[in-house]
DNA sequence: CGTAGGGTTGACAGCTTTCAAGAAGTGTGG
DNA sequence: CCACACTTCTTGAAAGCTGTCAACCCTACG
C-alpha cells in the first residue's frame, strides 16, 4: 500500500511509538530537557561537568488516553508538560458549559504555561488521541533554568513561540469570511506540521469538525462548507480528515488578503463564478 | 473639578508624569527590575543612590511619541520593553498593508516577548499616546533571571499572563455577535484597568474605534453600533471614548453566554424588543 | 443488522458588512 | 475669534454571508 494513500492514523501510531521508545532510551536526565523541547542534535549529557548533581531527576512520563483531560481549567498549576507524542487541544470552558478550543498542541510543544501567572491553569488540556507528556514540576523551573542555560534558552523560546502563535491565532480570527478563516487555519496548521517534520502538502487533522469550528468561531457546518468551497476552487483536496494542499501559492493569496481594505491598498475581490 | 468628570486625558498625563518621576528616582539598579514588572512594595537593596553615578545598569528609559512605532514587525529583537507609562497597541501588518491590532498594552506589561523565539519581533508596537518604556537587552535576560530570582519569577509570570490573556482574546473573538464581542472586550479591558489600579466602573479608551474594530475583527461601524446598543440596553454609558459600566452583572450575563449552545446546556436567547 | 456519531449539503432567517451621509470634536490659519 | 478643513464617531439602508434547522450519506461499533 502506498504510504501516501494509506490511512494516516496508522502512521501516527507508529510515530508516537517511535517517540515513546526514544524518550525511554534517554533515561531522562535533566540535561536532556532542552532536547525534549526540540533542541536539534543535542547530546552529551553531563558535558557541562561542573554543574554538579549527577543524579537524574525522576520527572514522570505520563500517558494520557484519548479524550482524557490532562489538566482542567482552574486547577492548581503544579506542573507544566512537554508533549512527547500525540496531540492535544487546549480548551476554555465557559460558565454555560460551552467549550471553546483555544489551540491544538502537538509534539515538542508545552502545555500549561499559562498557569504560571497565578498558580492556576488558565485553560484545560484534552488529548485528541493517546498521548505521552513529560511533566516538569513548576517549582523546579527556576532551578532548571539557572543550572542549564540551554534549557533556559529553549524554555524561553518555547514560551515566546507560544506568544507568537497566539498572535497569529488572533490574526486568523480577525477575518470575516469563513472560507478565508479556514484557509488560514490550514496554512498555519500545515506550517506547524512542517516545523514538526511532517509533510507540507498532506496533513491529517486529528480533530473533528466541531473542534475546528469552535477554534475558528464558526458553525461546524460552515467549516464543512468552507472545506468544500476550497476544494472546488482547486486549492485543497479534502477527504474527511485528510487534507492535501493542491495549490499552495493560490491558497496563500486567497488567505492573506484581509478583506475590504479600510484604507490604501488596491481593492481585490475573490469572486468565483 | 471632580476627578470623575474631568477629562481623563489630563489625568493620564499626570499619571505618566508621576511614573516618569518615579522611574528616574529609582536610578535603575538591576535589582529593581522586578519592581518595574509590577512587584508590589519592593525596595531595592543596596541601591547606589545619587543620580549622578552612571555605574549601575545603563538600561535606557525610552520615550515614544504618539503614533510612533517602538519596534516594527520582523525587526531584529535585541530588546524587550517594560511599559512604564502610556499605552501601546501591538500590530500585525499583513502583506497587503492591512494592520491588525493584536492587543493593547499598558503599564507594567511587557512588549516584544514574541521576538525571543527566533530573534525577530513577531509583531510591531505603536504608542497610542506619549509613552515611556524601559528597554532590557535580550542578551541580558538569562543573566538577570539567574542573578535575581525575584526578577525571574516576575518575568516568568509576565509571560504567563500574556499567554493567559492571549487565550482570553481568542475566546473573545469566538463569538459571532458583534455586541457580545464588544461587551467582552469592555469587560476584559475593565479588568485590566482594574489590575493596573484604575477605576472599575469608568474607563477611558485610549484607542480609536478603528483600532477596536481591527482588534475585534469587526467593521468600525459595527463597533459604534454595538456601543450604542449596549448603551440602549442600559448596560453601558458611552461618551465617545469614555465608557461607564452601569450594570456590571447584566453586562457579564450578556457577554458570557456564548450563543446557540451546540450540545447540552439550556437554550437562552437575548432578544431585546 | 441496527444504532450512533461524524461529515456533508440545502433552505431560510438574521445579522453584519458595505456604501453613503450626517454630526461632533480638533487643529490650523486668517 | 471665527471659519475652514480634517478626522472621528454615529446613523441609515441594501446586499451578502453565516447561523440555524433539517435531511441525508457514510463509517464504526455493538
Amino acid at each position: 500500500m502506498n504510504p501516501m494513500t494509506m490511512p494516516l492514523a496508522a502512521g501516527a501510531q507508529a510515530e508516537w511509538r517511535r517517540a515513546q521508545a526514544r524518550v525511554h532510551g534517554l533515561d531522562l536526565p535533566p540535561s536532556a530537557l532542552a532536547h525534549l523541547l526540540g533542541e536539534p542534535a543535542f547530546h552529551a549529557p553531563g558535558s557541562q561537568g561542573a554543574t554538579g548533581s549527577p543524579t537524574p531527576a525522576p520527572y514522570p512520563l505520563v500517558r494520557v488516553a484519548e479524550e482524557t483531560p490532562l489538566f482542567l481549567e482552574g486547577a492548581p498549576a503544579r506542573s507544566i508538560y512537554v508533549v512527547q507524542a500525540g496531540n492535544f487541544k487546549t480548551v476554555l470552558t465557559g460558565e454555560d458549559g460551552y467549550e471553546h478550543v483555544l489551540d491544538f498542541v502537538t509534539r515538542h510543544d508545552v502545555l500549561g504555561c499559562d498557569g504560571l501567572a497565578d498558580g492556576h491553569y488558565a485553560s484545560g488540556a484534552v488529548a485528541l488521541e493517546e498521548s505521552w507528556v513529560f511533566a516538569l514540576p513548576a517549582v523546579d523551573l527556576p532551578h532548571l533554568g539557572s543550572q542549564w542555560p540551554q534549557f533556559h534558552a529553549r524554555w524561553q523560546a518555547a514560551m515566546a513561540r507560544q506568544l507568537a502563535r497566539a498572535g497569529e491565532k488572533t490574526w486568523l480570527m480577525a477575518t470575516v469570511g469563513a472560507e478565508k478563516r479556514t484557509a488560514r487555519f490550514i496554512l498555519l496548521h500545515a506550517r506547524r506540521m512542517a516545523e514538526a517534520g511532517q509533510s507540507t502538502r498532506r496533513l491529517h487533522l486529528r480533530m473533528g469538525r466541531r473542534d475546528i469550528a469552535s477554534h475558528l468561531g464558526l458553525a461546524h457546518e460552515s467549516v464543512s462548507r468552507s472545506f468544500s468551497m476550497l476544494a472546488d476552487m482547486g486549492l485543497l483536496r479534502v477527504d474527511n480528515r485528510d487534507i492535501e494542499i493542491v495549490d499552495s501559492e493560490a491558497l496563500h493569496n486567497f488567505a492573506l488578503c484581509t478583506r475590504g481594505y479600510p484604507e490604501a491598498a488596491p481593492r481585490r475581490r475573490a469572486s468565483a463564478p
